[in-house]
RNA sequence: GCGCCCAUAGCUCAGGUGGAUAGAGCAUCAGCCUUCUAAGCUGGUGGUCGCUGGUUCGAGUCCAGCUGGGCGCACCA
């Protein structure tokens, strides 16, 4: 498919000499393949543009396709059989479809980082699943990619945790095992340690506001981490564990992992030399009130940004500069995607343009990819609050409702606990993507664990489906639709021959399928282009609205077709299935084969 | 007050580098299970793309102003 489009161009450029060739996806099948807009071409010439594009076909020609005006447009159209050929050569003939080759290019991708000794919230998910999705799309277009969870295990938060730990855990509850006589009571699967942490922190900030001194006792405590004290180390240490022993189930429940879990406490020796490294720049100055800081109007920020706090601490922006420092040293990376929150826009503003001063190797390889914060319909989200969604919740809430729909429509699946896990998640995940904007998500249950319509299961089922036809078509035909081995980004399917007749996929839907099959490429470049995993879920979304027309309108599996009828459409359902699964796969979704 | 972001159908949202009659889902209405999973398919209703100017052969897309929202603005992350 990409060489049509490459020699479409080529004829293109002979036959305009000088102009700029832009080769388009068109709207919809019915067009054709392949576009080119003549509106540029014909001013240069001083031509009308649907004149342009009649002589232009009239002049051109391809095998296997013809070469049409429509209007101002010069359309592209393979004969639909040589359009089946060459999608399903790429599609099962050949490995990982809109793959691209490994190549010296590597990227960082930072993300979901959540902070010690808070649960994971709704919001949480956004970070973990785009970050998930933008790590294996880079992958599976060759980069070399480094999965990095910068862990919020450092920092003023622990102080407060501290505090909080010795007024009301040390003397009667200091394993944490206990409810406290004063919280409100823990849902049963919930209790744990951590739970428990979550809470003194929430009273603490709440105690805060009517004794605002409660706060030098945070910053305190924070200071005698900071500087070694040896109980404040051991809490630490512990309230750390705790947490991460958390986290790790949730991230074995959405399948995400990393390559690195070097959290803020990690830079904590490197902190030094990074402030050393200003001073050397001449970059740092005393600013108001003690602290020190680097000044950006020079940049065209008016903030600046501190880097050591009155009282001689470390700030987050200090902990991200060593870290990257820190990176730019170790990992040598051509780019490093930091998947934070749009809340933190000003500060990535800062850090970059201080690396930017700094080393001018930074410029052009920093981008922070920022998204809407979710907010419920009341307002805010405040963990400090304590008004919060957490991610658990809604993760079995899904689960649930999904365990409900199998019990209705397919009471006699086996395994259906593991399937119900796979489509929640499936739902929950695939929203976020869906909507992944930089404008804010309100959060409602009904929108975000929907089951039908543009959803994770409705791709889910398109695959499902399929598997189903497979499995019923005998032979080896089911077995073609399995990985052969587990994987990192690319699956590896086995290669299937194309059979010599496809007459079968002459009907609308079915090429309007192969259409939509194509455009995966395009999309995954997208998602990395635009650090954005929507444009994949959309494909997905496509892909599957499309099959679900074809399997309506053409039976695979009928007793009259012929043969060759018969295999052509299992080579297309069997191509639908991959893409399905493996698009799924990048965006961390499970594809089972019966639900 | 300053800076950044956003505004598309009743609701929730898609609409690279300006270009083919502005697209989905939900909701609603009408059809479709004696053949491969109806979590589905087919069709209908529904839009002055916030407002006003401008640039252009052409603007939902670019520019300016306005209105309405979100986020941020020095010792939290």
């Amino acid at each position: 498919m990409e060489r049509v489009k490459a020699s479409f161009k080529a004829k293109l450029e002979s036959a305009l000499p000088g102009q700029e060739i832009i080769v388009e996806r068109p709207k919809s099948a019915e067009l054709g393949d392949f576009a080119f807009p003549c509106f540029r071409a014909a001013k240069a010439l001083g031509k009308n543009p649907a004149q342009l594009a009649q002589e232009l076909a009239s002049q051109l020609s391809l095998e296997g396709a013809e070469i049409l005006a429509a209007g101002p447009y010069l359309n592209l159209k393979l004969q639909g059989e040589t359009r089946a050929r060459l999608m399903l050569e790429a599609l099962v003939a050949h490995p990982a479809f809109g793959s691209a080759q490994p190549h010296d290019e590597t990227v960082l991708v930072e993300y979901s980082s959540p902070n010690i000794a808070k649960l994971f919230t709704i919001g949480h998910l956004r970070s973990t699943m785009i970050g998930h999705t933008l790590a294996q799309v880079n992958r599976y277009l060759g980069c070399r990619v480094w999965r990095l969870n910068h862990l919020g295990d450092w920092g003023t938060q622990f102080g407060t945790l501290l505090a909080a730990y010795k007024r009301w855990a040390e003397t009667d509850n200091p394993a944490l095992d206990q409810d406290f006589a004063w919280a409100e009571e823990i849902p049963e699967k919930r209790r744990t340690p951590l739970y428990r942490l979550f809470q003194l922190y929430v009273r603490f900030h709440q105690e805060e506001e009517a004794q605002p001194d409660m706060r030098a006792e945070a910053r305190t405590w924070f200071k005698k981490l900071e500087g070694g004290d040896a109980e404040a180390r051991r809490l630490w240490a512990w309230f750390r564990e705790v947490s991460l022993k958390e986290f790790q189930r949730i991230y074995d429940r959405l399948g995400v992992s990393f390559d690195a879990m070097d959290g803020e406490a990690f830079y904590e020796d490197k902190l030094a030399n990074a402030i050393d490294t200003l001073k050397a720049a001449n970059l740092l100055e005393p600013g108001d009130g003690g602290a020190q800081i680097v000044r950006l109007e020079d940049r065209g920020i008016q903030t600046p940004s501190i880097m050591l706090k009155a009282d001689g601490t470390s700030i987050y922006a200090t902990r991200d500069l060593a870290a990257a420092l820190y990176r730019r040293d170790t990992y040598h990376f051509d780019r490093c995607l930091y998947v934070v929150g749009s809340d933190q826009i000003l500060h990535f503003q800062q850090l970059f343009a201080v690396l930017a001063k700094l080393d001018p190797w930074f410029e052009g390889r920093m981008s922070h990819t920022p998204f809407g914060m979710v907010k419920l319909p009341e307002g805010k989200m405040s963990t400090r609050k304590g008004n919060v969604v957490f991610l658990e919740d809604v993760l079995d809430e899904a689960v649930a409702r999904v365990l409900a729909i199998i019990d209705e429509k397919n009471p006699e699946l086996h395994d259906k606990a593991r399937v119900a896990e796979q489509l929640g998640m499936g739902a929950v995940v695939f929203f976020d993507a869906l909507n992944d904007r930089v404008k804010p998500i309100t959060f409602t249950w009904d929108r975000v664990i929907a089951l039908d319509g543009d959803t994770g299961p409705y791709v889910q089922y398109a695959h499902a489906r399929i598997c189903s036809v497979l499995r019923k078509a005998g032979g080896d035909w089911a077995a073609m639709a399995q990985p052969m081995a587990s994987s990192e980004a690319a699956l590896p399917f086995p290669s299937q021959a194309v059979p010599a007749s496809l007459q079968g996929l002459d009907h609308p839907s079915a090429q309007a399928l192969l259409f939509e099959l194509a455009g995966l490429p395009d999309a995954l470049r997208t998602v990395q282009r635009e650090n954005m995993a929507t444009a994949l879920a959309r494909q997905l979304l496509a892909i599957a609205k499309a099959f679900s027309a074809f399997y309506t309108h053409c039976p695979i599996l009928w007793a009259e077709n012929a043969p060759e009828v018969r295999d052509a459409r299992l080579t297309l359902s069997l191509a639908t299935a991959r893409a399905l699964r493996q698009g799924l796969f990048l965006m961390g979704i499970q594809a089972p084969e019966e639900m």
